[in-house]
DNA sequence: TTACATTTGCAACATAGTTGCATTTATTGA
DNA sequence: TCAATAAATGCAACTATGTTGCAAATGTAA
């Protein structure tokens, strides 16, 4: 296998994994490079896809999963039948929460980083612990 | 059957499936009064149940994508996997799009109607044609 | 009341998500 | 460097959800 070349390679994800208390395997880097590397959400069938059927289904779910757990990314739904992933941009994924857009021309979702979430007032006695806010449309690069 | 009783039963779910160009059987009717008695987002699954399953899943199914079509009701994204349904405030849904809450106690989700989502400007080229947009957390009933 | 188009239920299939378990792999400390 | 150990992985099998085709049942209009 080629996991020690995959190891040397990218020592950011390396680093990353470490830093969150997991164990560097070539399967997360390999995953972690991937998502890096499109910039835009994927599934887990995306993914498995994009990495040739490689990996087992049931790994990239744990690892999506275990990678969602530790804060490195994050889930998103919007309006697909998958949800999907995508890098946070930074630790503390919450404090900064974003808008995520899906082109339904290209199909693909991403994170609008820079437009954060207003602040909306909701009535008394309700407590907010956490917001989804997606939009569908037509993105830059096709319209 | 029990349907002539249920078409007498109601006449504004009579009327709005006819408003909206909707044949007018037993079990639309059903489904249409079930959601209004409830007054919270159900999922395909969640409205199957409370019908004792008298109704097969495929109807369940097409009856609430038909009325979706319409504009009877409309979808929400709670951050939960199924996708949930809640009947519109008036007959324009998209006019007046406003904000979901799904409480983690009570694990209901309803509509905010009063509260409108505000004006959230993307980079030039973004085309909207969608919003969805919901919290978590706890309820006024449950805080 | 009949004719016709629509709705419904069944069967069957498609897709996504999930668990248990045996094997493989990464990390720690000697 | 290597053995011991805990964690990650792949396979098989399963659950839940969503979807289509088609024949039978039902609603509507004339």
């Amino acid at each position: 296998m080629c996991f020690i070349h995959f190891k040397r390679m990218n020592t950011s994800s390396n680093t990353l994994l470490k830093n969150h208390g997991l164990k560097v395997t070539a399967n997360r880097l390999i995953i972690l490079e991937m998502m890096k590397s499109v910039g835009y959400a994927v599934s887990q069938n995306d993914l498995k896809a994009m990495l040739n059927n490689s990996l087992d289904k049931v790994t990239v779910y744990r690892t999506l999963k275990t990678f969602q757990e530790v804060g490195i990314i994050h889930e998103i739904l919007d309006g697909s039948v998958q949800v999907k992933y995508a890098l946070c941009d930074v630790s503390k994924c919450n404090a900064d929460a974003h808008i995520h857009f899906k082109c339904n021309s290209c199909e693909k979702t991403f994170c609008l980083n820079s437009i954060k979430i207003p602040n909306i007032s909701l009535p008394i006695g309700f407590m907010v612990a956490k917001q989804f806010v997606s939009f569908q449309g037509k993105c830059q690069s096709c319209s």
